[in-house]
RNA sequence: GCCGCGGUAGUAUAGCCUGGACCAGUAUGCGGGCCUGUCAAGCCCGUGACCCGGGUUCAAAUCCCGGCCGCGGCGCCA
């Protein structure tokens, strides 16, 4: 290996190694030469940290070397590590230098500015945006958050499945899906891994989880919305009711706030994002069923929105700042939706059937996890079908499933780029997205 | 998909409403020079742009039309 060390790592013993040879390899973020004396200072994935030549002190075609760097020069550099009244309070006294990479054109994006770039050209050179810590530092919550999921539910007996993501027909319509051809016929990409994780649990798996990418083929507009997403769903079977499902999508978000506190690095980067950790009340985030959710809306802020209709997105920001107000909660469960407005595989309230089992999750105001009871009784699944005016053939395959004994189960599904967005405070979903595929964009 | 706003050097912006003094200003980058402790280093010189097409006008970055692209709101959703 050319290198062997990250910079935090040498920062982290510099006390000890105070005068001892280190070698310091990453990219070149900024330079200032002042003559006699040159200032280098050194990127890489876990800090900077700042090499000096001062001609005289290093050999003279070092030093020639030296003055032919400029930004984004991808180097390693040989020297004394000695204490230095900068930032790290540690410096390179540089005697070897070798350049592995020299930009061959003046760059489109200033790494140490990247972020004062409009998001559409920071996307464009998305490789040299990353290179901002603060950019980086997004990927790194996100990466997370998805290692949080593993653990949590692992922790609770939930087994990791990998499902398809070629499939024959759309989860609910078959209209918001992208069509491949598949040999000689027409398939889809997977818009959420609903049928196979109900399926893994009907095989016996009985609690399962999956990460994996969605796809939905809708042309938004939004600041929330994004072609290609990463789901993380679980399926829960031998449920009572769809509240164990919200306790487990709960307790994952307790794990997230408690643990985004106490680990230091996720804590360092919620300061730095200037953002408030996240607030669940002992007694757990409210749940409120969503015809209580209207009134709400019509008293509290004058907002009317018909009953059995769904929440459009102001209503969704009112709520969130509702819970926040009242329960001193950035999560509210909102339950109960109506049936028009949910999949066929929504289990129905045996009561009313005109309204369900299924629950949204918004975090600070934001729908960031849909979840509900599942019917699992053949006859009655084929009537929620037969109600939703779909085709038979169509959910066949999907139906059979359900023939030779289902546990009563249910679950969810939660966005992995929405939850880090929330976290984070930031603006636009696609900030959380390395490479977001929207509906102008599929490169780079 | 519907609606709104926008497109000026590599990047970010000023100028547009009220057409002419704009061969387009500023910052940063880039090229060169000075400088032996910088920390957004500083100073000096140089470099580089009006999205495309059509129209109005004596005159268009500026007004009008079309296209393309970007951003956002709605719908829908995670």
């Amino acid at each position: 290996m050319i290198k062997d060390v990250f910079i935090r790592d040498i920062l982290l013993k510099a006390e000890g190694f105070e005068g001892s040879r280190v070698r310091v390899c990453g990219w070149v973020h900024r330079i200032r030469d002042l003559g006699g004396v040159k200032f280098v200072i050194v990127r890489d994935r876990t800090g900077f940290l700042q090499a000096v030549f001062k001609r005289g002190e290093v050999p003279g075609d070092v030093m020639g070397l030296a003055d032919s760097l400029r930004e984004e020069c991808v180097v390693c550099i040989d020297g004394v590590l000695r204490r230095a009244p900068t930032r790290e309070g540690f410096e390179v006294s540089a005697l070897e230098l070798s350049v592995l990479s020299y930009p061959v054109e003046p760059l489109p994006l200033e790494v140490h500015s990247s972020l004062s770039a409009g998001l559409s050209t920071r996307l464009r050179y998305r490789w040299i945006d990353a290179r901002n810590p603060k950019v980086s530092a997004v990927f790194l919550v996100k990466s997370w958050v998805a290692r949080k999921f593993r653990e949590y539910y692992s922790s609770q007996g939930f087994v990791e499945i990998f499902t398809p993501k070629i499939v024959s027909s759309g989860t609910e319509s078959g209209a918001d899906v992208f069509p491949v051809l598949y040999f000689d016929r027409t398939a889809y990409l997977a818009q959420s891994p609903q049928f196979y994780k109900q399926f893994a649990v009907i095989a016996g798996f009985e609690r399962v989880f999956e990460i994996g990418p969605v796809f939905r083929a809708e042309p938004h507009h939004t600041v929330r919305h994004l072609n290609e997403y990463h789901s993380l769903d679980i399926e829960i079977g031998f449920i009572n009711s769809f509240h164990d499902v919200m306790n487990y999508v709960e307790g994952f978000f307790r794990k997230l706030a408690e643990d985004s506190v106490k680990e230091e690095e996720i804590k360092r980067i919620m300061e730095d994002f200037n953002i408030e950790p996240i607030k669940i009340p002992e007694e757990g985030a409210p749940r409120i069923p969503i015809r209580k959710a209207y009134e709400i809306l019509e008293e509290e802020y004058g907002k009317k929105i018909p009953p059995g209709e769904d929440l459009d997105s102001e209503g969704e920001k009112l709520l969130g700042n509702y819970a926040r107000e009242k329960y001193g909660s950035d999560l509210v469960f909102i339950t109960e939706y109506p049936w028009k407005v949910r999949p066929f595989y929504t289990m129905r309230k045996e009561d009313e059937p005109s309204w369900t089992y299924g629950f949204d999750l918004l975090m600070r105001g934001l729908e960031v996890v849909t979840g509900g009871q599942r019917e699992h009784r053949y006859e009655k699944l084929k009537k929620n079908l037969a109600d939703k005016g779909l085709r038979y053939e169509d959910f066949q395959y999907y139906l059979e499933f359900f023939k030779y004994g289902a546990p009563p189960h249910g679950g969810a599904g939660m966005g992995l780029e929405r939850i880090t967005m929330q976290m984070l405070g930031l603006q636009n979903v696609r900030e959380a997205r390395l490479l977001p595929r929207d509906t102008e964009r599929i490169t780079p």
